[in-house]
DNA sequence: TTTAGAAAAGTTGTAGGATGATTGGACTTA
DNA sequence: TAAGTCCAATCATCCTACAACTTTTCTAAA
């Protein structure tokens, strides 16, 4: 069986080529592009052509433009974008309940696969956690708090899990912050933290599963109750 | 504070009528559009307009172009061309590993919220696994045992969790027919799926999480024992 | 000098036309 | 009937022109 030729456009070429500098880091998140005259020079095409590439970037969340002002990198993942999307469709329950699956499984697979540099990293993020406790900064610990559970996510070495956890969280973290904020309802009981880091550096598998529901249902109780405020 | 005036430029709002087009049915899977001559006209934009819209629902993959040829409707959901993407670029055990957090997940919720038409769902989805069981027919099997699990996946009741599944099982199904047919590996024991169903109906949370596990470890060994061969 | 406003320069948005490349079907011919 | 040719339809790319908007620069008045 011969394989497809299948050129691809000159547009697609110039989409991947944008793709790759963004995703390389050379043009970073924030950045502007250069006028659409030097692109053009740069990729040796046409107007239409560069202003196709720029448009499909454009819808994917990956760029926006603004007219008389120029083009600026919004994202680096058009993925991230697109989940980012279908989370706002959604509830915030719907949301949690994801996020208590991925994190159930996570937690179970990193119990099984974590080495010494997840552990280290883990108990890291617990110090964050407890000192932005102690400052009372709310803010500051919710994000030490992300920080832990994305160790916790890092150690189950599941790339894709990984992927879907960090897009999934993002988006949601901020409507959290904002109730949390608001509400000014805020209580630490490290010892969960702790329990789960336990679990997961003796490899009990049960436990593990079980602390991150203990976990999960505090928070969504907490959320509920602040809701129905 | 003043709401911001951010006028949809007309490249969006075509993009946004065709998405729409699709999304409803108007155009389905398959169908080809009418020409850039015709839509230049149905829509009153520009043939640059038109097309940058159009490149955007290409690069997104609800589109697909063919010179000489025309366009016609590849996919009728973004999100889901995006998933399908990062499921390619991953391993079918990263995927299965996700696959079955959803699903016990979905178990779980199932049980608990599951009405009288979820159960009648899921027991039509097993006559069906159990017919192409007698049959010996591989193929049928598989899709009939993923409409049993969808059927789960429905009961939980959560839109978000629906499409996620939805969409990472797709992909993952056709690698997997693929491993079966070629190994010709068969064997269905459907007592699993009687005492899932059971344990939902019979709101056993606990039971129904088990089952699931018993389930995916199964189906985990079966595709990892042919991959080594 | 400061500052408000006008002018200019730069950038993206939209329009329309022209030509090339590819495809699929109609047509021709053996 | 079957193979090959031709033609019309369609998308791909390029070009020029102008409109709309933003930022910077310049100007003139306080």
């Amino acid at each position: 069986m011969l394989k497809k030729t299948e050129r691809l456009s000159l547009v697609e070429q110039v989409v991947i080529q944008i793709e790759q500098l963004i995703e390389s880091g050379h043009w970073q998140i924030g950045d502007q592009l250069p006028a659409e005259m030097q692109l053009m020079k740069e990729f040796d095409v046409s107007r239409n052509t560069l202003r196709e590439a720029i448009r499909a970037l454009v819808h994917a969340g990956l760029l926006e433009t603004k007219q008389g002002s120029g083009t600026v990198v919004k994202s680096s993942s058009a993925f991230g974008v697109a989940l980012h999307r279908q989370v706002e469709k959604s509830s915030i329950m719907e949301t949690l309940e994801v996020r208590l699956a991925l994190e159930r499984e996570a937690a179970q697979l990193a119990a099984i696969r974590r080495n010494d540099h997840d552990l280290e990293a883990m108990t890291e993020s617990i110090q964050l956690c407890k000192l932005a406790s102690e400052k009372g900064n709310v803010q500051e610990f919710l994000q030490a708090d992300i920080i832990f559970h994305k160790a916790i996510v890092k150690a189950s070495h599941n790339k894709m899990l990984e992927r879907l956890y960090e897009h999934i969280t993002e988006p949601l973290q901020s409507s959290i912050v904002e109730i949390m904020v608001a509400d000014a309802y805020f209580n630490y009981s490290e010892e969960i933290h702790y329990e789960l880091l336990e679990a997961i550096k003796q490899q009990d598998v049960q436990a593990a599963i079980s602390y991150v529901n203990t976990y999960i249902n505090d928070f969504r109780e907490k959320i509920k109750r602040i809701q129905e405020d």
